[in-house]
DNA sequence: CGATTACTTGAGGCCTGTCAATGATGGTGG
DNA sequence: CCACCATCATTGACAGGCCTCAAGTAATCG
């Protein structure tokens, strides 16, 4: 699912590394309102991001999976504008913000690939906000189980029982504006009938056109391909 | 809000446009999922984005305000994940897309600027996300008047009589995921309350604070500053 | 002056949130 | 080894915020 990368472009990406990160798991890897001197790509392990709001309450506004880039906010906007947590253990790719200048003045083709990975993280808030906007409980839950399935396994990450999928049910609901509660009972019923089971933190899908479907999403949609940093 | 222009970036920006569009009202500026040769950035006008759900309904996902560049995604993943259209008359500036990898290639700044200004979408749509996920209808609505009086307020576009707002109520539910009927009960009881009066096309806040409380936004917040291409 | 669009208002019902309690699991310390 | 605590999943009862349905008003337009 991600753009090819050629040698020479491979060579200076090495040069713009510095070193790699390894996040226990609910450890804070970027900081809403802080600005970052790091920038990130995710190597193994997964997280969320999320914004606090002042009564207590957090959106989830994504999750972060292997290849994602984090910290770009940071980068081009002076601070970030969410919180960046690890949910597993993570590995991370660590580069330093201060040579993404550089970058932008000699390697324009990586330049546009930021710009690309920006504008790809803008659609998939817009279709988070169709989601949570548009949908009823059901919907959402079955949106966002198909989401992370169809991910997953572009990843090469499914396996015979599944996909893993280590968050808590919390993180569901925050992400979709719902009641823990209501989240729990609508993944029950998901699973009494039959269309996806997740439990231990694993996720199967017994009916994926099903659970698209109810998430109203087209029954072959892949995720789009974007470039890897 | 904007950050400045120097006037050699002023003189390859002359270059790279290539016109001026004006769009009458209801029209279809980008569409969702084609590609466009075009990229604009409105001069004046104001309209909509949104993305339209399979079972006839639509989530606006964002609101198109003089400043605005429109047209990156296109640009960048090859086509259009939600529509544009305009509310009012609309002239936009026009500039072409193959042009943009030499923008990308000779003016590292304004490439630069492009990422930032994805990025500031990113930002917005993630608080979006946050009210139409946390927040009740109450503080939904104030936290869309409050956006929008601190946006227009920035463009200089108030006045005594408040600051011109000239969408329509169903705009407002759609970007919101609240019913019509509910959306217009609710700006009765702001209404009522003397806290934001919507009507005619105008907004006038006669209490900013009590709004801001209302959407629980710091009562003090400021648009970001953005570039201007 | 009929048709269209947008705003407004009332009534009733359901989806979803809140409150509360229980079980299961795992880590910790006495 | 077991009591204790913390975290997470689960389930039931109940209330309420919001949706749907329906009807009416006002303004604009051809």
């Amino acid at each position: 699912m991600f753009d090819d990368v050629t040698k020479e472009e491979l060579a200076f990406l090495q040069r713009f590394k510095t070193g790699e990160l390894v996040a226990e798991p609910k450890s804070e890897i970027l900081a809403e309102g802080a600005s970052s001197a790091q920038l990130y790509t995710v190597l193994s392990g997964m997280g969320v991001r999320y914004k606090s709001v002042p009564d207590g309450d957090r959106q989830v506004v994504g999750f972060v999976l292997p290849g994602d880039f984090v910290g770009l906010q940071s980068g081009v906007m002076g601070e970030m504008q969410h919180t960046v947590e690890s949910t597993t253990l993570m590995t991370l790719c660590v580069f330093n913000r201060s040579e993404l200048w550089s970058l932008f003045k000699s390697q324009p083709a990586r330049a546009f690939d930021l710009t690309h990975l920006a504008a790809t993280e803008e659609h998939l808030l817009g279709e988070a906000l169709t989601a949570v906007g548009q949908l009823e409980a059901i919907g959402k839950i079955a949106w966002l189980l198909h989401r992370f399935f169809a991910r997953l396994t572009a990843l090469r990450l499914a396996r015979n029982d599944g996909v893993p999928l280590p968050y808590r049910q919390q993180d569901f609901a925050d992400a979709l504006g719902l009641s823990l509660v209501h989240t729990n009972k609508t993944l029950g019923k998901l699973r009494d009938d039959g269309v996806a089971d997740w439990t231990d933190g694993r996720l199967i899908v017994p009916k994926p056109a099903e659970l698209a479907r109810l998430a109203q999403i087209g029954p072959d949609t892949k995720p789009l391909p974007r470039p890897l940093i």
